[in-house]
DNA sequence: AAGCTTGATGTCAGTTACTGACATCAAATG
DNA sequence: CATTTGATGTCAGTAACTGACATCAAGCTT
């Protein structure tokens, strides 16, 4: 038996999703999110730089699976085709944890300090994007315009899973969203009803 | 003459970005930001909610003319169309201080924190967007999206304009970017190269 | 004109996020 | 067995932000 409890950085990450649940973000101190952790206020700050970034753990990861899709993607796909398949797959990722997606969610939609950090999080995703496509040979404007309407889309379709009564599967709401997209950015040719 | 020096707030703000111009965000005390405007710190949080907010002073004016312009807009139009339009509108007020706009955002360009500020402001632009399209009877998914994706396409043209050699008018670029996104976010049509 | 009210500002004390420097101590290492 | 290492703790300090109360010139009332 070690000479402390395993995983210390995942009962922080735990003790404090559960205390921003409970209480709210800013009525939780990282003295109170170490002391349920049996830990110390100093030792959450070495695993996490601030308060807020204990919720979003999981983003280096993701935005590897976008970069690595975008990489092995057909050449012969457009670049937003590039950019709706790489984000369905890191969708298929999260998609498998609803419930603590949700729970997740319901924090940061109470805290706007937690809304700007999911925010630059998005951004970081879309700018890694971009330059995945750019390695692909795709150039400004496009590669940047193809990865920030992507995301745009994406958070649509993230809302759109963790508000919807049941699981209609992640990937799945991604793919469709990404079909109206089309629809909806076409030039003004239909529905001109002069 | 007044008791007090007039335009506190204004004074503060334009300390505040010098002073973030000068030395960066975080090595700039609010107390140094007031003491250039002749106040102390006490004064600074009565005019502005937090460090960050004081380069963000305009962003309420810039949603009402996103609202305005939609609910203004012919029915005949398209929702990206009133999208489109409302932004450049928007554009148009900020393209007439580019001087001011390049050194703000050089300031935000150099610190994740106010970063994170300018994404929850146009965050909030696309949440205006969306609600003044419901307001004009188009419905989700289609008004979430085309709010969504209108404003990722005005950061790619925000960011094209504010680096740019020369001032090309920041609601022509707007215009341009959209005519852009129609073609990237198109169907796999063209360029399937097989 | 004397007195009262108001509003912008100042003063001060307190909380909390976050940081740097140093201490501890069981476990791994040689 | 001595040494080193790595995860944790302790402690003191800075700076953002808040609440409570004080100040005082300008304007208003009588």
């Amino acid at each position: 038996m070690g000479r402390w409890e395993p995983n210390a950085q995942g009962r922080l990450a735990q003790a404090a999703l559960e205390l921003y649940v409970e209480r709210g973000f800013d009525r939780t101190t990282v003295a109170e999110i170490a002391a349920r952790a049996g830990l110390t206020e100093r030792t959450f700050f070495r695993y996490f730089t601030d308060k807020r970034e204990v919720l979003f753990g999981g983003s280096g990861e993701l935005e590897a699976v976008l970069v690595d899709t975008v990489a092995a993607a057909p050449a012969s796909g457009s670049p937003i085709r590039m950019v709706a398949d790489a984000l369905a797959a890191a969708g298929a990722r999260i998609g498998q944890r609803r419930e603590f997606s949700q729970q997740r969610q319901r924090a940061i939609s109470a805290n706007v300090d937690l809304q700007e950090r999911e925010l630059i999080k998005l951004a970081a995703m879309a700018t890694s994007l971009a330059d995945a496509l750019r390695r692909r040979g795709i150039d400004d404007p496009v590669a940047g315009l193809a990865a920030e309407t992507g995301v745009a889309a994406f958070k649509i379709a993230f809302e759109r899973w963790i508000t919807a009564a049941e699981d209609e599967g992640l990937e799945r709401v991604i793919r469709e969203t990404f079909d109206q997209l089309a629809a909806v950015t076409a030039p003004t040719a239909r529905r001109r009803s002069r």
